[in-house]
DNA sequence: GACTCGTGGGA
DNA sequence: TTCCCAAGAGT
């Protein structure tokens, strides 16, 4: 293994180099410099974390997997009032394990992806039945509950219960492949060499590691971003790969998800109607109302049926799905996915909440 | 591996 | 306005 340049002073002789020297890409790097690294990050850590309630002292397991579940996929700014909520109305699992998942989907809101308030209903529901009410505190149990992956698991036994484990989600990709890999961006999904980088980076300290997993991460949110990153404020910018490589861009471009008339912009609109009803809703009225009717105006909620008590969100809620001017197919493959996926049940006619 | 699965704010 | 993308998981 060739010696690396630590964070040395710029001497003449440093500053004569042609290139900086790029560290390996798998993360092997000199002991002293990853020290460095890791003491740079935990002091950054310690004067730039936000302050988030899920890592208040008074916090608990359960709070944090309800957190992990939530941010995934969905920013912290929308989480916070909608994991508050959860917090006062469910502070235990057994406490959503009680209510119906229906309730669990409807207090999800609008953080998207409602397939996550089901599984962490149903985590809920494992963790009262087969735990005592206790979360799992190893890696390997979190796993198996529903709704928790790789990240989601090691997260929980990083956060809540201090574990020593090698966390990666994609802020800690993208910092990863700029601070060691030299490139602009990870790999479009986690590959097994990251896995390894990660490992070799995190700190063999229990306590340390945990810092550095939540610095990590932090400075992919706030500092190390996907557009437009912040170097100027980034605690370890001197000893980034991807600035000494002089910030070659992208070598890939990402695919954006479509959205505008696929199945599940229908689905979004009617989990929205089925959140926004107080009552089951007739499956009459999605077809007569939401299909193939795009310019027309919808029936008033109120006027002719049971929406007399309709009230604004529940109206905003069906002009939109009327909007769509959605296919009597797409509405059918919608509705059966919805059904298939456990976030609707279908009797007598009406569908609602489970 | 490739797909699917919501939502809203900022560039 | 359009596009990007945010603490992924399950099939």
């Amino acid at each position: 293994m060739t010696p690396r340049r630590g964070a040395v002073p710029a001497t003449a002789a440093t500053r004569r180099r042609a290139q900086p020297e790029a560290p390996a890409p798998d993360g092997a790097r000199d002991p002293e410099q990853l020290r460095a690294l890791h003491a740079a990050l935990e002091d950054w850590f310690g004067a730039e974390a936000r302050d988030l309630p899920w890592r208040e002292h008074d916090r608990t397991p359960w709070g944090v997997l309800v957190s992990e579940v939530m941010l995934q996929q969905t920013p912290v700014v929308r989480v916070l009032p909608v994991w508050r909520e959860w917090m006062a109305r469910w502070p235990r699992p057994a406490d959503l394990a009680a209510e119906p998942a229906g309730e669990a989907v409807r207090a999800w809101g609008r953080l998207g992806y409602p397939r996550r308030a089901l599984r962490l209903h149903a985590a809920a529901t494992v963790i009262a039945a087969e735990h005592d009410g206790e979360l799992p505190d190893t890696e390997e149990g979190l796993l198996a509950l529903p709704g928790v992956g790789t990240y989601t698991a090691a997260a929980v036994a990083a956060f809540a219960f201090g574990r020593r484990a090698t966390v990666v989600d994609t802020n800690i990709r993208r910092v990863h492949a700029r601070l060691v890999g030299g490139e602009a961006l990870p790999a479009p999904s986690l590959t097994a060499a990251e896995l390894r980088r990660a490992a070799i980076l995190l700190p063999a300290d229990r306590e340390r590691s945990v810092v550095w997993n939540a610095a990590v991460m932090e400075l992919g949110a706030l500092v190390c971003t996907a557009r437009s990153p912040r170097c100027a404020e980034c605690p370890v910018a001197g000893a980034c790969a991807w600035r000494a490589a002089g910030e070659p861009p992208p070598t890939y471009t990402p695919r954006g998800q479509a959205w505008h008339g696929t199945d599940r912009q229908v689905r979004g609109a009617v989990m929205a109607v089925l959140r926004a009803a107080e009552q089951p809703v007739t499956r009459e009225l999605l077809d007569r109302e939401m299909v193939g009717s795009a310019g027309s105006e919808p029936s008033a909620p109120g006027s002719t049926h049971h929406f007399a008590e309709a009230g604004g969100p529940l109206r905003d809620a069906i002009t939109r799905l009327h909007a769509l001017g959605t296919g009597p197919d797409q509405l059918e493959r919608a509705l059966a996915g919805l059904l298939a996926d456990g976030l609707a049940v279908e009797a007598e006619g009406h569908l609602r909440l489970p």
